[in-house]
DNA sequence: TTGAAAATATTGAATATTCAACAATTGAAG
DNA sequence: CTTCAATTGTTGAATATTCAATATTTTCAA
């Protein structure tokens, strides 16, 4: 039976929103460098097969509600990283695609934040972190 | 060498992004029964030790930056859940302690958050479970 | 075919968070 | 001792996020 009085630093969603706030504080440093916040780089990488994207899907895909990602969205299209195009097979849909300005940055990105990568796999080990990864991804699976 | 054309989802930052929001997510409606945030609960959780907390502490150990944390002290001061004292010691600090009724709160809330571990528990496994909690509290030591 | 329900994206108001500046107190060097 | 820097917490303005409502288009049942 699990202990009600147990510290909170024993708790699941404790400890993963603790990891999550510190790599997160890491990429946030790195990518600052081309003055992006952690959501537009992600934005980016999903849009950066030059597929078109949904919206929707580009929220489920990058972790952010539907109005948040409207209004980055906004955000971006003004700095033409990214433009919209009605879905000619539904016109309810916006299809988001990268521009070559985007690409540009995010070829950029990519490289800061795959520092990132190597300089955690440094420090806690290539063993750890793909078991970690692993753990992670069945734990997403089976919450769903 | 880590590829930068690697798909996002395979990016340990995204990851952990990724499943701290569904778990967050989780635990969150559960204490929306008694209509309180994820972060309430781990303040009151912290405090519930009896000790006072200075609020630089507080704010380290339940992940909010400093203003944040004013302002929602502030709120649980109207709730009556928590108190301020100034430090006898130290009169720039303040000591945060939890009342009667914040203790009570805590109580139920505590049994929310061990019904929710329980539930990934189950469906995630024990073993699964207590591997992920070692691997995270080893990539945060790692990470300071 | 029509009309109601569902899906998709955006908007505006309400709320929350963050940044920079501030006030108060302590520490510590000269 | 005095003064200047560092620490601690709060405030207000700027910014960002969220909730609820809206507009548009599609789907589907009658």
């Amino acid at each position: 039976m699990a202990k009600s009085n147990a510290p909170i630093t024993e708790h699941l969603a404790y400890l993963l929103a603790q990891a999550n706030r510190e790599i997160n504080r890491q990429l946030e440093l790195r990518l600052s460098k081309e003055g992006v916040p952690v959501e537009q780089w992600r934005i980016l990488k999903v849009l950066s097969d030059g597929d078109g994207h949904s919206m929707g899907e580009l929220a489920d895909a990058v972790l952010l509600n539907h109005p948040t990602l409207t209004k980055m969205i906004d955000r971006m299209v003004s700095d033409a990283l990214v433009y919209r195009v009605q879905d000619p097979n539904d016109r309810r849909k916006v299809l988001m695609f990268i521009s070559d300005r985007g690409k540009v940055l995010s070829k950029k990105l990519n490289s800061l934040a795959v520092d990132q990568e190597e300089h955690i796999l440094e420090s806690y080990g290539d063993k750890s972190t793909s078991e970690l990864k692993r753990l992670l991804e069945s734990l997403i699976d089976s919450s769903n």
